[in-house]
DNA sequence: ATTCGTGCAAAGGGTTTGCACTATT
DNA sequence: AATAGTGCAAACCCTTTGCACGAAT
């Protein structure tokens, strides 16, 4: 229920925050802002700076997580405190998430061998899918 | 020797792009085009716009790698073909180079799984370097 | 001489912000 | 009633682009 996690982040309870907060946890992946947008807009509209603010505000209180991916944009998930990454399609963009994080074994060896005290990493993987690679333009096949 | 660099990425020599050249490949870590600009500014003066088509160009032909950082700047560092990620302190923006890449074990396994065939992956790693943390300003330590 | 690189200023894309207004507490 | 959220338009930051000029082949 998502009146006990806007209240938690000392935030006013509003049908936009809640609207927001459930796209969010019912996205099987990040979203940027255009997407949360995009499928809140069926049940009402708002301004994409009210998302924006929104979003920015529950990342301040560790309520979602804000990740800028190569494409230049922002997205955004819920901090389920799972640590997650995505492997995402280069053509079609589709995500899939992966439950594996090979990274935190090599963090502690890291921390002591540069002597930071390490707070956290970003990792997307990128890959084609299946779909887009059957349907691919055959660019640099030898047929 | 740049020369042999630009002329087999079938572009123009120009001293600017050579100077360019220089600067990543005497730079410990990836730099963005400011910081390009700055050093660079010691022997010549130039345009950003100059520094981006330049670097764009080399990207283009794999000469250098571009990246797009946590904080919104695109980095840029040479292709040296050794895969390499950063440890970036978020204070001041020290950068450590790391050798080890966890990743190429685990890229086999998840194209197996998830019928992605991988072309490549972003990493970087966030932490707080030694200097910064001496002069941190205690916030949540409890003395 | 042709082709490509460069500077400048303007435009672009995503995100943030100031202000007046509205809703929540 | 006080405080915080929202819409709108303008501003912002980094990056890209159009055009006229200049340099490399």
């Amino acid at each position: 229920m998502n009146n006990n996690i806007l209240k938690s982040a000392d935030l006013k309870q509003t049908k936009k925050r809640n609207l927001i907060l459930s796209v969010l946890e019912a996205a099987p992946t990040a979203l940027t802002v255009e997407e949360i947008a995009e499928i809140a807009s069926k049940e009402m509209k708002m301004n994409l700076s009210t998302i924006y603010r929104a979003l920015n505000a529950l990342a301040d209180k560790n309520v979602v997580i804000k990740t800028l991916y190569q494409d230049g944009k922002t997205y955004f998930e819920i901090n389920n405190h799972k640590h997650r990454h995505s492997l995402i399609c280069s053509m079609c963009n589709k995500k899939v998430n992966l439950d594996v994080c090979p990274l935190e074994p090599i963090e502690e060896n890291l921390a002591q061998k540069t002597g930071y005290t390490i707070t956290g990493h970003n990792l997307e993987i990128y890959g084609i899918c299946p779909e887009c690679m059957k349907h691919m333009p055959s660019e640099d096949n030898d047929n």
